[in-house]
DNA sequence: AAAACCCCCAACCGCCCACCA
DNA sequence: CTGGTGGGCGGTTGGGGGTTT
């Protein structure tokens, strides 16, 4: 059926009667509306439209203006800061988008929904699990997570480099830098629960996380962890931070071995990351553990085959050890 | 080259709640 | 209490552009 064509079903029996217009914003509408709400404001956006002459429903403007023509609405990526608050808030909140979009300055739940849905829900179909799954909870905080951050220390190291020739060394903390649309600056310290993104931001001094204690999926103390390959780990820094209670195994206690012998979970990764690692010269590692390049190559070009094969890898993995 | 397929995201929908007369 | 209205929320759709076949 076409859509332009369909009947409007509206609370608002004025608006039935007028010929409302539907789909894509004109650059004229847009300007209409946006002159309306210099001028007048927002609020009240039934009136609005009509004041504004727009043959739109107030939700039709409402949502045009928050999702798009706000001055502050942040567009482009999402980032890899941005994606890692996503991540976290979700697990904590589930899908309420507002409510983790509070915590983006710039980005709508709007933009926030789509990435979940089209980023991280790709991955969970990937691994054959469903998004809610504590199994792919725990795969996003254990694997997808660690990896955003270490990739955010990386970027952040790098930039740091570029600026100063002075290195920091032993006591310095490890934080990340995250820039936000209105050129707002969080930092968060892995190492110091009394971080600066949990003071600004509140996520991050509180009781609610999946920790290894509570999890489906048990992450196991040093015992069961020393058996893991040894992978070097380019920035073996960040296991020692932790978010929440325990959110990241200590490094003191696991050392640089968070992950199962054949549980590296590549396919949980964003494709950035993957593309990230690969171009990383240094990061032979991934090399030594699927075997040397010329037969890895594949793993760079994973058939759901592969993946399903990976994925049952895991499974038994699991189902035998009981945890990571 | 073009058809088929896939992905992203702007926009819409239905439902809900708060407020007010 | 009730109905009307405004506004917010999460879920869904479909157009368009990019990619693959």
């Amino acid at each position: 059926m076409d859509e332009k064509g369909r009947s409007l079903k509206n609370n608002n029996n004025m608006e039935d009667e007028m010929d409302l217009k539907r789909g894509p914003w004109t650059a004229e509408e847009d300007f209409k509306l946006m002159n309306y709400i210099a001028t007048h404001g927002e609020g009240r956006w039934n009136s609005l439209s009509r004041f504004a002459g727009l043959q739109r429903t107030g939700k039709s403007c409402r949502l045009r203006w928050l999702n798009y023509l706000r001055p502050d609405v942040r567009r482009g990526n999402i980032t890899l800061e941005e994606q890692l608050l996503i991540l976290e808030l979700h697990s904590r909140w589930g899908n309420r988008w507002s409510k983790i979009a509070q915590y983006l300055p710039g980005r709508t739940d709007n933009e926030i929904k789509n990435y979940w849905r089209t980023r991280v829900q790709k991955h969970a179909k990937q691994l054959k699990c469903d998004v809610n799954s504590q199994q792919f909870k725990d795969t996003m905080k254990y694997l997808w997570m660690p990896r955003l951050v270490e990739r955010i220390q990386s970027a952040s190291a790098s930039a740091a480099a570029a600026a100063t020739t002075t290195t920091t060394t032993g006591s310095a903390t490890t934080s990340s830098c995250i820039t936000t649309s209105n050129n707002q600056f969080m930092t968060y310290d892995y190492n110091n629960n009394n971080n600066n993104m949990g003071q600004q931001f509140g996520v991050m001094s509180n009781n609610d996380y999946i920790t290894p204690e509570n999890s489906s999926v048990a992450v196991s103390p040093v015992s069961d962890l020393t058996e893991y390959y040894s992978a070097p780990n380019p920035n073996p820094e960040y296991y020692s931070g932790q978010m929440g209670n325990s959110y990241y195994p200590d490094q003191s206690l696991v050392g640089p071995e968070l992950f199962p012998d054949n549980y590296f979970d590549y396919s949980g990764l964003l494709d950035e990351d993957l593309t990230a690692m690969q171009e990383q010269s240094n990061l032979n590692w991934f090399e030594n553990i699927n075997g040397p390049a010329s037969s890895s190559d594949s793993l760079w070009n994973i058939g759901e085959s592969d993946e399903d094969f990976w994925f049952l890898q895991q499974q038994q993995q699991l189902n035998n050890n009981g945890s990571f």
